[in-house]
RNA sequence: GGGCCGGUAGCUCAGGUGGUUAGAGCGCACGCCUGAUAAGCGUGAGGUCGGAGGUUCAAGUCCUCCUCGGCCCA
């Protein structure tokens, strides 16, 4: 049925907004048809092609292990990598980007030896080229597995030619490297215990090492004097170990100079116990007075009477029989008795068993009393069976090394414990569970071991060393944060001598010829068939080859040794300036950044900056980056035992790549990151924001035309402001990028968005652009404005969403579609006249004034007087001149989005609204009077029917 | 135990050289709109600035100690 009175409806007349860009962005299946339309456009290539003849920056990749998949702290290193490197192209950079992989070292080669165990094979049985062939095909299948892992997360680089420190040209490199320190001099053949894995038989570093709960068999040994001091002829020393089987390497006992000492004898020992303690009543045993007692009950010694004083003087130069004396015919020497600052009286008997050839202290306390290296025996092999240096005993292991029961006491200690018996030597014997170091892949407990090492010395400070150039350098280095600097300079002080050689098999070979004094040859001719050799055929050709083919006519062969070790793969890795940047012409050196986790203060920043002082003088970068490390909701480590492990992946699938950016460019990398449902949620939620700017931007420059545009002087006052804070924002986000300060880009980008242009840019000109004529000077202005808003903010956002910017820029740019891309765009110079202090300062006061019309509205709204804004109309009081000048001469009604607005200098009706934040403003507020128009839905005085319509849309829409 | 770093609203962060009632965004609550609609707008509630001392007229901001957490080492 007809009805006159019915309002005709104009939705049709209106300029409504219309994209394709859907406001739900179903990141997890867009983004790959995003990565293949990448790839299949080449766009690294493109890239390249671009920037050719700007300046360069180099990003030099640390290189992650080839093993397992990624952790969040990849995706977190590789995400902040590729916002560097895509931001500084945008600015105008040639920026390349050639990832890389570490290949070589003993967690692969632990897997690829599982993998043989699994299969019946142990390590022995596998010829070592097939292994170390196996080693090879493993990290290259890693390789390949995270190379697509990093691609999903949008790091945008030369995946097709990544470096691997197991490239054949990496390895000679490496071994090219090496040698210049050799050829310098700068490496030595040392002997020093280490920390040494009898299972997997090779030293670890101490990152290799994990303390865990260990129950050891300890016993306290009598010691005779050989020497005595006077009054003592018929007193024992007795010591305290945790390690029996370190006996045989006993070559000393410790004292603490300032340590009280007394003479006990012992009086009566227990009959209750079912059998005989090895002490008797009679011995006369020489203690630290503080742990007497202990003694006293270990010995299960009831009574003993305190002899007398024994001050430390008295023990100076005297010297003991070794407690094995004349077992196997052996054991004849002396054992002296030393100064130790080390031995306290904390645990123990104030006497320490010093075995050279098995701990630090015990090693450095030899060499500091001036007594001979050569005297120090290797008692024990690499499985930590004895050699014929601990006669009587060879063949005994101190720890199994296979099946089962890897890891238990093997025969040494028992064996020990048995001899000492039989000597009577022994006094007590307990067990004590305690943390003991393990290896951190067998998890089997280590040992110390005296073994040949190669060593690359740092020198001391102030002697123009490695070290002091070392530390030149880091002076000469930028580092964000600036503590970083402090951090590896005090390591660096502080280091010992760089322990560059392994026992392995999967790794770079230490390519050097020694003769019977472990001197290293030095012949660059001998050098030169070596690279050449592993050039071609890789790291084999050193074992494969035999020595006569290296060594030539120069020299003869049976004098020389060809060292088997291989090198520590921190050299490797520290070696990659070598190899990447100085090999590959799209790069330089030294690079412009490196930008690890913070714990490659100790690791990667570290070794490269030795490796590249020692062979060119200087750092192989200009400025360090750390970031901090990923921790969950509570700031505690991701744990598989915790169960609060987030995997990149799992935020892939679910949100999207550009959601993991946006977590990681939001927080504060410097310091470590929290990751959590709820951190992720929040950007999901930010990421929801940005998205639908964009898609209003889009929306409402659907078929917009740049002929449309006007000039700026010619454009409204809001306009022009907006573009004024586009100009202010651009210098925010463009310092924030240039600092490697993401956060301040991602907060000042999308507060703009969500701020100035959402909550008030698009929502007061949403009027003009729905509902003005097509060509009304307004909405011609504020087309072409949100035009430059949008190609501004997808630049912007490009580098942290890559995916989303580029979605956007092609809905945007549909002649682009077919090899464009966001990622070929630099960063928009704003216009100079853009920038206008007055003006923004004017428009702060218009937005001031505007938030108190908020509050009245909202008053207004409780009391049910409205609904709609435009259901208002208001009554703006302003004392200050300013101000009201300020206002005056602008729409002020569309701009507060009300239907009438009226300006007045005062004084205020009462009960006004006002704002403590606006001194003199206050607002008063009526309903608007007249009709709502049916097209624009403002309540106007002309709004009459049939057509329901206001003067100005009655003019759009029947001009 | 040592070196370095950090602890500001539920979350992520701002808070040059110490100076009025500590800010933002998001989330939350409530409301409006229904022509950005699994969107948009508005209003509001949330903080003893890790804790305790101290310096100062005045400290989130400087000093000391403690505590919790992280990285690296021992």
């Amino acid at each position: 049925m007809p009805d006159d009175t019915a309002t005709p409806d104009y939705r049709d007349t209106l300029f409504l907004p219309q994209t394709d860009f859907p406001m739900r962005a179903g990141l997890p299946k867009k983004e790959p048809e995003i990565l293949a339309r990448w790839r299949e456009m080449k766009l690294y290539e493109r890239l390249r092609e671009d920037a050719k003849g700007q300046p360069t920056f180099t990003l030099h990749d640390g290189p992650p292990y080839a093993n397992g998949h990624l952790h969040m702290g990849h995706a977190l290193n590789k995400v902040l990598k590729d916002i560097v490197v895509r931001s500084r192209q945008m600015s105008g950079f040639d920026a390349p980007y050639v990832p890389g992989w570490d290949c070589h070292g003993l967690p692969i080669e632990w897997q690829v030896e599982k993998a043989f165990k699994e299969r019946g094979r142990t390590k022995a049985e596998v010829p070592s080229s097939e292994f170390r062939t196996a080693c090879r095909d493993y990290a290259r299948e890693w390789v390949g597995i995270q190379s697509e892992e990093f691609r999903r997360l949008g790091i945008e680089g030369d995946w097709g030619d990544p470096y691997t420190t197991m490239a054949f040209s990496s390895e000679a490199a490496i071994v090219a490297e090496f040698l210049r320190f050799a050829e310098k001099g700068q490496v030595y053949r040392g002997s020093k215990p280490v920390m040494w894995s009898p299972v997997e038989q090779t030293a670890l570093a101490e990152a290799e090492i994990e303390y865990h709960e260990h129950t050891s068999t300890t016993i306290w040994v009598r010691f005779g004097f050989r020497d005595a001091p006077e009054g003592l002829e018929d007193a024992k020393v007795v010591i305290w170990t945790t390690t029996p089987w370190t006996i045989p390497g006993n070559r000393a006992v410790a004292y603490g100079p300032t340590l009280s000492y007394g003479l006990y004898e012992v009086e009566k020992v227990r009959d209750d116990l079912g059998f005989e303690p090895w002490t008797k009543a009679g011995d006369k045993l020489l203690l630290a007075d503080a742990l007497a007692e202990d003694v006293r009950e270990a010995g299960f010694i009831e009574q003993w009477r305190r002899v007398r004083d024994v001050p430390t003087a008295l023990l100076k130069d005297a010297t003991l029989d070794h407690p094995l004396k004349g077992f196997a015919d052996a054991y004849g020497f002396a054992v002296p008795l030393l100064t130790g600052d080390h031995v306290t009286d904390e645990a123990g008997t104030g006497f320490v068993h010093t075995a050279p050839s098995h701990g630090q202290e015990d090693y450095f306390c030899w060499l500091e009393h001036g007594l001979p290296l050569s005297d120090v025996p290797y008692t024990v092999d690499e499985t930590g069976t004895y050699t014929d240096e601990a006669p009587g005993f060879t063949g005994e292991q101190v720890f199994v090394t296979s099946g089962k029961k890897t890891g238990r006491d093997g025969g040494a200690n028992k064996a020990v414990i048995a001899a000492l018996m039989e000597r009577g030597a022994l006094f007590a014997r307990g067990r004590l569970a305690h943390s003991y170091p393990h290896s951190w892949r067998s998890k089997a407990p280590v040992l110390f071991r005296n073994t040949p090492q190669w060593f690359i010395p740092l020198g001391a400070i102030g002697e123009g060393g490695l070290r002091d150039r070392a530390l030149k350098a880091v002076t000469e280095t930028r580092f964000f944060p600036a503590s970083g600097q402090k951090r590896i300079r005090a390591m660096v002080e502080g280091r010992p001598d760089w322990l560059v050689s392994r026992q392995r098999a999967w790794g770079v070979p230490i390519t050097l010829f020694v003769d019977q004094d472990g001197k290293p040859l030095i012949d660059p001719r001998v050098n030169a068939r070596v690279l050449k050799a592993i050039r071609e055929r890789g790291a084999d050709a050193w074992f494969d080859t035999p020595k006569e083919a290296f060594l030539g006519d120069a020299h003869d062969a049976s004098a020389y040794e060809k060292v088997e070790d291989i090198l520590d793969v921190w050299f490797d890795s520290g070696s990659t300036h070598a190899f990447v940047l100085e090999a590959r012409k799209s790069l330089s050196w030294p690079a412009d950044l490196y930008l690890e986790g913070s714990d490659q203060h100790r690791g990667w920043f570290q070794s490269s900056l030795l490796e590249s002082c020692g062979t060119r003088g200087r750092a192989p970068y200009n400025a360090v980056l750390t970031h901090g490390f990923v921790l969950d909701g509570q700031g505690r480590k991701m744990s598989k035992s915790l169960g609060n492990v987030i995997l990149p992946e799992e935020i892939t699938q679910k949100y999207g790549a550009d959601i993991l950016r946006i977590w990681a460019a939001s927080a504060d990398s410097a310091e470590d990151m929290r990751i959590s449902d709820e951190i992720v949620g929040s950007a999901v939620d930010a990421y929801r924001k940005m998205r639908n700017s964009l898609r209003y931007m889009l929306a409402a420059l659907d078929g917009y035309d740049e002929s449309e545009a006007l000039p700026h002087a010619k454009l409204p006052g809001l306009e022009r402001y907006v573009l004024h804070r586009l100009d202010a924002v651009e210098a925010q986000v463009r310092e924030a990028y240039e600092g490697f300060d993401f956060k301040a880009a991602w907060r000042a980008l999308s507060d703009f968005c969500a701020q100035d242009l959402s909550a008030f840019y698009f929502d007061v000109r949403k009027d003009s652009l729905y509902c003005d004529a097509k060509d009304d000077p307004v909405r011609r202005a504020a087309r072409g404005t949100m035009s430059r808003l949008f190609e501004n903010v997808i630049r912007w956002l490009a580098p942290i969403c890559p995916f989303t910017a580029e979605e956007a820029f092609l809905v945007r740019h549909p002649e682009e579609a077919e090899a464009g891309s966001v990622h070929l765009q630099r960063f928009l110079v704003p216009d100079p006249a853009w920038r206008d202090d007055e003006l923004a300062e004017r428009w702060e006061r218009i937005r001031t004034v505007r938030r108190v019309v908020n509050g009245a509205l909202e008053v207004a709204r409780r009391e049910k007087k409205i609904g709609a804004s435009l259901e208002a109309a208001v009554m703006v009081t302003v004392e200050d001149p300013q101000t009201r000048a300020a206002l005056g001469h602008q729409d002020i009604a569309t701009l507060f989005i009300v239907s009438d607005a009226a300006l007045s200098d005062g004084p205020a009706p009462a009960g006004a609204f006002r704002l403590d934040e606006a001194e003199g403003v206050a607002v008063s507020l009526d309903t608007a009077k007249g009709e709502k128009c049916a097209r624009c839905w403002r309540v106007l005085e002309d709004v009459a029917p049939p057509s329901h319509l206001c003067g100005r849309c009655h003019g759009v829409v029947s001009p």
